[in-house]
DNA sequence: CCGCATCCTGCACGATACTG
DNA sequence: CAGTATCGTGCAGGATGCGG
């Protein structure tokens, strides 16, 4: 959860509020924990969803990942999650305006990333090649 | 490396190139990765530096960490690794091109951060406290 | 249907020691 | 100085089973 608290010394790599830094750092970690933005992406293509929907257009996770990741979706406030009080249980999730623009965020990234592709490949295949020389 | 080769059923999340997703998540992985993030901050204001350089101004880090994390983007093309043939040795990165403008792609998410700092820790706040109670 | 608890495994990463 | 090699450990995350 909290970034290191080590003491930076005068000579370290700038003076940004820490907070954001490890806003920042967070947010970023839990994007890429390989679920986060998949989720953010059904959500915002589907809308509300309900647990199982939610399992059955993601193929690979498993329930434990879908709840802890919604768990922490919900508690940056990215998600919703309203409980149905029926038998059997009911529960749906939603994007919040939070959540959505923070996928919209993101959208530099995916941006850079399709303009980038050929870019970052063919650097690949270079370093690759010069390794295995 | 590769993301998840598994097959995707007709109501999976989407239909984007998986060439751009798997992309897409290996960058926000590596950037999530705790020290890419930084190194990239640090070679943008300091320009090019050598390795022990880059270590003094990033406390915590572990040369292999540091290695290895310059490798990774040596490989994605995000800093050039220049060898000087003098003893003792001296080893130069800078950041390329790409490298700043993926540094510029992620600005969003800084702003973001910035702008729902106490919206997200109001968020957080509530969830801990019905968690409590 | 939703989700928690438990167990198990692999990997990420730090520490340490050694080389050109 | 700038690495590589090796070892130890903690934790992320999958599988399974139970509970409301």
């Amino acid at each position: 959860m909290a970034t290191d608290p080590q003491m930076r010394s005068p000579e370290t790599y700038g003076e940004i509020d820490p907070r954001i830094e490890a806003l920042v750092h967070d947010l970023i970690a839990q994007v890429a924990d390989k679920w986060t933005m998949i989720l953010i992406e059904v959500l915002h293509d589907h809308g509300e969803q309900r647990f199982t929907r939610i399992a059955e257009k993601v193929p690979g996770i498993s329930q434990k990942m879908l709840t802890q990741t919604l768990r922490q979706m919900e508690r940056n406030g990215l998600v919703v999650r309203t409980i149905h009080p029926v038998v059997p249980p009911k529960v749906e999730y939603r994007l919040t305006d939070l959540g959505v623009s923070l996928g919209e965020a993101f959208c530099g990234v995916w941006t850079w990333a399709e303009d980038h592709l050929e870019t970052v490949e063919t650097a690949r295949r270079g370093f690759d090649g010069r390794a295995t020389a």
